[in-house]
DNA sequence: ATAGATAAAAGTGTCAACACTTTTTTATAA
DNA sequence: TTATAAAAAAGTGTTGACACTTTTATCTAT
């Protein structure tokens, strides 16, 4: 069937535009850029859990044919942020309660993982790093800035996990971080949370750069952990939020 | 854009076959039944590492029109099996052995986990399917049937697995595994390999079924490092193994 | 012979049309 | 008025054709 022929060398230089005049336009292909498109609309809610992706809407919106589009919801139904069901259409993926847990586990573990690891690849460049955007992550908490506090954490848990020297772990961690991201409601709401989420910060930062490599992990994981259980106590007493499974794309 | 219209319900019931006469025809859309084909060439090795997909080939193979087939390379990219290089196309993804190394530190850790959270969730029916499992594996250790141990050995971790009922965790794992299954070397080629894992394999469950927590999360960490210390071992003395990276597909 | 230019071939990217399925609307009858 | 059936509409699934890019083969001049 194939032809018998030597595996190519993949070549280089492959980030040219495409239509180089238009504005707006990719630079990396239709579909993937359609796909991105579609990330962010999903990630910001703008379609939401359980909804249907209409082509021929989207194909409109976006300017091309269907062909792109279906290409591109087919990259995202690889990454598992939608689910296809044949002849009816598909739909942005709803997570369930218990799979909302499972990944904070699995988050969690990640997390100390990267810690500990992190203990090992620090230098003084990352510490200093550290301390800014503690302090940083601190002035935020007094003036009750919700908002930058949040982008500061993101900052620090990235910085983390970049330390960690294990590429596939951070763009796994960051992958449950997305998917946990549309149904996180605003935690940092008071600054009661914010200032203790702080503290755990810092005391993680703090077994990392003695080289604390069990404290550091056990820490890490706990601070997931804390946010976990702050899911769970919501559930109890808020709204039920959908466990529905969708069928179909069952394997 | 979107028209005002509330989140619909997502129905049930959707495995119907298409084309339900023509036999090999697939259950569940076109796009899905190619990815999972080519899932299959890849994951024998009929597809090497580095390889371009044909996709008039492919079509012609699979009897369809190359739509399709654009659809079910999507999915792959998605789930990062191949990389897509504009206007050149797309090519069976190859990994570097830090790759390997990493993802093998992720299965030690998820499997770890696996192991600590199975101590709570195992009954004496699991009891008896993993004295079953060992000593199967025994049998096929001292007949020396490498092949039949290697299929026992991924139930085990698979029940395990699925005993610390964390179902991400499973599928984490069994993404890990497979794409580590096209680079591996025959491990339990020599009878020594098969008994020393075996020993391992005991030694965690042991822990599990004492639900000693700890020990089993060591041990079962322990094991699955032991793999990737094979694998660091091969590469010293054997092909280096390229470690290049693709071009283009860079976020 | 070899290097460079040119033309042919192969391959990917996109689109519009059509077939089929599901959903909605409309019409009909109890 | 309500339930059922038929018809229309909307939507997904697939295909073949064409545009454009990259690669390979051919031709020419040094």
């Amino acid at each position: 069937m194939t032809p018998t022929k030597e595996i190519p060398v993949i070549p280089e230089s492959a980030t040219k535009p495409i239509k180089p005049g238009l504005p707006g336009t990719p630079a990396k292909g239709l579909p993937l850029f359609v796909a991105e498109e579609l990330k962010h609309l999903i990630y910001t809610g703008v379609l939401q859990p359980g909804e249907r992706l209409n082509e021929a809407a989207l194909a409109l919106r976006m300017g091309t044919s269907r062909g792109p589009i279906r290409e591109a919801i087919r990259m995202l139904t690889g990454q598992g942020l939608v689910q296809a069901v044949v002849n009816r259409g598909v739909f942005v993926r709803q997570i369930s309660v218990r799979e909302m847990l499972e990944i904070y586990d699995l988050r969690a573990l990640v997390f100390g993982f990267a810690a500990d690891r992190a203990t090992e690849h620090i230098n003084d460049q990352d510490k200093g790093t550290f301390e800014l955007l503690l302090a940083a992550m601190d002035t935020a908490c007094e003036a009750g800035d919700a908002d930058g506090y949040y982008d500061l954490n993101l900052e620090f848990h990235a910085l983390v996990l970049r330390l960690s020297n294990n590429q596939r772990a951070h763009e796994a961690y960051d992958d449950y971080v997305k998917e946990l991201h549309p149904f996180r409601r605003r935690y940092f709401n008071s600054p009661g949370n914010m200032r203790r989420s702080n503290i755990e910060h810092r005391s993680i930062y703090d077994a990392i750069a003695k080289g604390n490599r069990a404290k550091a992990k056990q820490v890490a994981e706990r601070h997931v952990l804390s946010g976990r259980a702050r899911l769970l106590a919501s559930i109890d007493d808020a709204s039920p939020l959908s466990s529905q499974n969708v069928p179909g794309a069952g394997k």
